[in-house]
DNA sequence: AGTATTTTTAAACAATTGTTTAAACCATTT
DNA sequence: AAATGGTTTAAACAATTGTTTAAAAATACT
């Protein structure tokens, strides 16, 4: 009984969702309407509105999912047992994957924050805590055997992502500026990951050769 | 008769024009009403159409101001015959001076710019010019003289812009997330912008004594 | 098969959108 | 004082917005 009412119903659920996911990530809260989810999901504008009580619940929801899509990976390198080297290179690494699956979703992040910063998840303590006692205690650690260079963590993290993050954020001026195709664009941020990785890393890591 | 006349007529196209300023830049095109701007702007409604033709026209001329008023200085410090060092501390500098007065400027340009990329205004193709031309010859000279790490100027521009910008686009969620003032914010993004000054010029500048 | 429940549909809802109208207002000129 | 011009107003416009309704269709259950 449940079963394939529960799978069905999911279906056409799930068919909204995704549709209203990629619409709401180009075009945000207030440039999505109802009518513009419903075609693009194939489906009667009521049942936006059957399934997810109004407009807004569906983009909680949905806001709330990318929110999390984002910060899992991140919060989960956050506490490897690695280094701080590794654990940095793996954070770009990651940040790099997601953004090239998503390239809008960092874009579309900070909008929906800045129109309604209070629709904050919790997710983002964690993010907070995780910044300022697992990170921040590993950097000082490095830094007091001399390793490493003295850093803030809420310094050093805003660098690397927005450095990595904001060409992805201008991805579409980019490519109407220099014309280039999507795989023209995808290795120019591939060179560009890479160039962050050796800066952070050459810039903080002084190399236990001299001095 | 022209004098008095222009002068009152400009007095209240520039109450609208600067109501809407404010208002499109914090909420986006999209999110904007012309009823939000009559508003704000004490005007009636049909004044909005009366001096700009349609809501689109007077966001485009906004649009336009709003990313001139950006890529001005920056394209002027661009041309300054100063060494590269010294140019690229004051690209910084300046580009921290807008930031401050106007935070929401970048995610404002980034958002409106990905909504429609053929808006994009030429003052652009002036940007990729001098960026083409006199800052990447002043790079490479500077390379081959051995003064300076080899670095694309299409990777560093991004790389400085994104990871000083970054904490502005993303002002409200660090804002609500830290439960800072509006002077804490400031002295944070302060102590941000010499931290990236310092490890640009660390980085990209070898010191001329070792080797 | 027949009933009950869920899902889908077309149509309409009230509210809001950008925009326009036509009359009133006001300063200036005749 | 009358007339002219640009300016401002209240009111309405048609179109679109999010949302709801009530009937139809599809599905599950007995």
């Amino acid at each position: 009984m449940e079963v394939k009412v529960a799978c069905i119903t999911q279906t056409s659920e799930e068919k909204i969702k995704e549709a209203a996911k990629a619409i709401f990530l180009k075009k945000g809260y207030a440039g999505t309407t109802a009518r513009d989810i419903a075609e693009a999901a194939n489906m009667n504008i009521a049942l936006t509105n059957y399934y997810f009580r109004s407009k807004e619940k569906l983009f909680l929801e949905i806001f709330k999912d990318l929110f999390n899509y984002y910060c899992q990976n991140t919060l989960r390198i956050f506490q490897k047992p690695i280094g701080i080297r590794e654990k940095l290179i793996e954070l770009i690494e990651e940040d790099f994957r997601v953004m090239k699956a998503e390239p809008n979703l960092v874009l579309f992040l900070m909008k929906e924050i800045q129109r309604d910063p209070e629709q904050l998840p919790p997710e983002l303590s964690k993010f907070k805590e995780l910044l300022h006692g697992t990170l921040t205690s590993q950097i000082k650690e490095e830094v007091k055997n001399g390793r490493m260079r003295d850093i803030g963590a809420d310094h050093l993290i805003p660098l690397i992502m927005g450095s990595l993050q904001f060409i992805f954020v201008g991805k579409n001026m980019n490519m109407k500026l220099y014309n280039t195709t999507e795989d023209e664009f995808n290795d120019f941020a591939e060179c560009h990951k890479n160039l962050i990785i050796s800066m952070i890393t050459e810039y903080l890591f002084t190399p236990t050769t001299a001095s």
